[in-house]
DNA sequence: GAAGATGGCTAAAACGATTTAGTTATCTTT
DNA sequence: AAAGATAACTAAATCGTTTTAGCCATCTTC
């Protein structure tokens, strides 16, 4: 059993394929299509079920109202959460979505916006890895819109960007620690080779010094990106056993270091908040679960869903027109919600 | 900036549009383009930047690498983890992924099905809803390969599927708990009415009939679909408070039902294992973490999705040619952990 | 030196839609 | 009754590929 195609319509219902056409998109009425010949198509077309084909459509209008969405990783809590609001919202605007995760790989990230625009997407929703601009520019220079999310690049202002406001995110975890009395306070991380991993540190130092407590630098510790979950828990455990040993409290940078934090403290038999205080950047399901439950700053997913979505649909409809919206990056602002662990 | 197609190419090459359709397709060989015919066609391609439209290559071949993944919730572990098992999977057969949520929505779902098919997907993974058997023989007709994973249609062998041995699974966590000699066992459980839960269910009470238990119905509570956390959450709360007040033993027969096990039973200050054993279908990073750690029977999900993906290339490859490949549900070993809450 | 083979390309149809520019018949208007 | 307007359609071009059939030299072969 083949497709049904519009000509199918056309030779059945005795018409022109382009009379099938203007009433499949209702244009029959513009198009002065008499009422007869319109309820005849639309009948035919219901009979045999037809449906238009997209790529057709696609590739005669310009158009796929298909967006892609490029995270990190569609098994990452966050992310999957991001990308079924992220589907939700276009939804409404009557998009879809294809997504596809980058694994934080640089040439695996340029794979999937080539792979995207041969299939013509219409727009991208992307968080970016590292030296992806010049991509990105070229997708905007062929009127294909994107919008950043998660990460930007500060060098890159035309480049639209929602993310939450890192920076204030993490002072306020740390004035939050400061004022319960705790005074080594220690930062597990990863890379700050972008530029929202680099705010969030940099607040951790700038509100250290505010208060005049000493920056010690091996209170900070790097947890390499690619590490498998056996080698990174290593690290996190060697870091809790010696340079953080005598931390009074620790702020993990991200989700996924908070759980290897509870993991490793665990393991060690490290009492929270006894031993030490726990804060994490970004919220888990675990987190709220887990005992003691773990203070975290939350991000606001869904307002950075939907207005990464909002920017990018008017980016969408404005492509080509007029002076384009403004573009400075979005900070929305995370929310701090304590619980036992501190 | 436009993009460049193959007849910018042809133009700045100097030949036709089909010689650099062969070079480009490695078909210059067999069509005898001499070498530097090739050559001068590839720097061109290079220089210019081409990347093939794949929604006219899909509209002339009828082939466009693409399969369908439609899951219940992609920000759930299970299906996002599964999601990203499939990806890769895909991407070693050079096939890319277009996912979807149903949401356990029947409509939904066939909405889904229809917009895959409207953008010409080659083959489906898919997770199906209640009453899809019809929607999913329409697709085979049209010659689209279906493979089902984690769920199946008993009446409809013609119709691949690959999960978990479910039957299996529940039965030796039913013989582990009686061999660790709980004697009264409570199910949470969500309605049965797909396959897949109903082994599961059939799998508690022939195990206890098995070892002459009684088959108390009251012990068994089901947790109605569409139900928010917070009422999800109350219902399992009065069952541990109701009818499962005595149980020594807890079986969850989902992932999620679990961690609603967790959450009201730290509410509630109920001790695991010491006022009731916890045992759950399917595991989460929370139960590894746990304090106590929670025991489960884990899924295979890796397996699942590679001998879904591999089945459905089977499929791909024989497509309209001999006999199909034989089409009994694949039932893979589901593995018990024990963990500290039994 | 005519017939056939081979080498090296190209023309044009096709995929399934959308859309512009007609066409034909009927109806107004003067 | 001729000219213009309108109503109700349709033909054909187009989007960017792939692919079949064919064209024209040149080279073999007898």
């Amino acid at each position: 059993m083949k497709k049904v195609s519009i000509s199918d319509i056309a030779r059945k219902a005795g018409v022109s394929v382009s009379t099938v056409s203007f009433v499949m998109n209702d244009k029959a009425v513009k198009m002065r299509i008499s009422r007869e010949v319109i309820e005849k198509v639309e009948n035919v077309a219901r009979e045999m079920g037809y449906r238009p084909n997209q790529l057709a459509r696609g590739l005669r209008t310009g158009k796929t109202k298909t967006i892609g969405l490029i995270v990190e990783n569609i098994s990452n809590a966050f992310f999957a959460a991001m990308a079924k609001t992220i589907e939700d919202e276009a939804k409404k605007y009557d998009y879809k979505v294809v997504y596809c995760s980058t694994d934080n790989d640089e040439t695996k990230a340029r794979e999937l916006i080539s792979m995207l625009s041969q299939r013509q997407v219409d727009g991208y929703i992307i968080t970016p890895t590292l030296n992806l601009a010049e991509e990105i520019r070229r997708l905007q220079a062929e009127n294909k819109p994107v919008v950043l999310i998660d990460r930007y690049f500060p060098e890159h202002e035309e480049i639209p960007s929602v993310l939450v406001d890192n920076y204030a995110g993490v002072a306020e975890g740390m004035e939050f620690l400061i004022a319960k009395g705790y005074q080594r306070i220690g930062l597990v991380t990863i890379e700050a080779d972008m530029a929202h991993m680099h705010d969030r540190l940099q607040a951790y130092y700038d509100t250290l010094r505010k208060h005049d407590m000493p920056q010690d630098r091996r209170l900070v510790r790097q947890v390499p990106y690619g590490y498998v979950h056996i080698a990174a828990l290593e690290e996190v455990e060697d870091f809790l056993t010696g340079d953080g040993k005598d931390c009074d409290a620790l702020f993990f940078l991200t989700n996924y270091l908070g759980v290897l934090g509870i993991e490793a403290a665990k393991k060690l038999n490290i009492q929270i908040p006894g031993d030490k205080a726990f804060l994490c950047f970004d919220d888990n399901d675990i987190f709220r679960l887990y005992t003691p439950t773990i203070s975290v700053i939350k991000q606001p997913i869904c307002e950075i869903g939907q207005q990464a979505m909002a920017a990018l649909i008017e980016r969408l409809r404005h492509t080509g027109t007029e002076a384009p919206p403004e573009n400075t990056p979005i900070k929305l602002a995370a929310q701090l919600v304590p619980r036992e662990s501190i």
